[in-house]
DNA sequence: CATTTTATATAGCCCGGCTATGTATAGTGG
DNA sequence: CCACTATACATAGCCGGGCTATATAAAATG
């Protein structure tokens, strides 16, 4: 009996939010999420001007540029001057910013392993699965995307 | 080729906090993911002391006082004096409280639907297990927990 | 009854999130 | 070439969640 859409997406998101406590409690990392998630986002599009960082990041073109002078004084990003548009700043991931990144989840992931240990094999699958169900859906569903693929939304007329 | 538990669970939480900000973004939603948070622990957890509510919130007792503080403000939680004990405040969820929850589960769900919409079903069973499977753990891993069924981290000697 | 322990509240900080607005560069019609 | 509009990012300033440190008050204990 499968329970309906609606129902399952207000329980992921709460779940979420439940899921998100346990981990910063887990790992009491200084950095906070939003640092490891704009990095993330750099890593996985590379060199990108800021504006397209917010949309991708789901954060305000302000908060962007908060997160990215965090990064660029911790040195785990740059900005580079774009040779045809003065006004864009190009912001890129760091090789630093690589290795503090993966440093982090790795850390995040042993802290949370004692909580998973005994999880059956195709738990484990299924939360495989389900993570890349999901990732799919947020990156297909970025605002700005510009090989809009799939405009899910309100498909502007 | 299942990939090893500790790389998913890295993912995990990065998908995690992609999520959020997607949520936070699809329901422009005035009150903050903490305020559901509690509010959903408040449901599930019936009438609590303050202290047994942070803990099940992952959040500190500091924290959680600013919490209950503002529901009481928004008629979602009352405050019951505990008749054994003058110290403690018991928090319950009110009427109010649970509409309120509701409706905001609705709401997102409703704002993220487009966005699943063409989902197939296995992945909507997928999502469903998984949720179930992480709800799961994170309910038993609450570090207060008096029933104390699991004790999954450093289990004091 | 004095002391210690426990439960919550208060103070005060930092950071992430936002809107509103400023500033500088591009683009554009005349 | 110039005035004007549009665009990209930065700055200002607010709110709220998160924390630690500490105060307060009630219970427990010897």
């Amino acid at each position: 009996m499968p329970t309906d859409l609606h129902t399952i997406l207000g329980d992921l998101v709460s779940v979420n939010h439940r899921l998100t406590r346990v981990a910063a409690h887990a790992a009491n990392n200084p950095e906070s999420p939003a640092v490891w998630r704009t990095l993330s986002v750099l890593l996985q599009s590379g060199s990108i001007r800021l504006g397209a960082l917010a949309s991708r990041s789901r954060v305000s073109q302000p908060t962007a540029t908060k997160l990215v002078s965090h990064l660029e004084l911790r040195g785990w990003a740059t900005r580079l001057a774009d040779p045809l548009d003065a006004r864009v700043s190009q912001t890129a991931i760091t090789p630093a910013g690589e290795a503090a990144l993966l440093d982090w989840r790795s850390e995040l992931a042993a802290a949370l392993l004692p909580m998973f240990a005994d999880l059956p094999a195709d738990d484990v699958a299924t939360l495989e699965r389900a993570i890349s169900i999901l990732r799919d859906r947020v990156e297909r569903s970025d605002p700005s995307d510009p090989s809009g693929l799939v405009v899910p939304f309100g498909a502007a007329s």
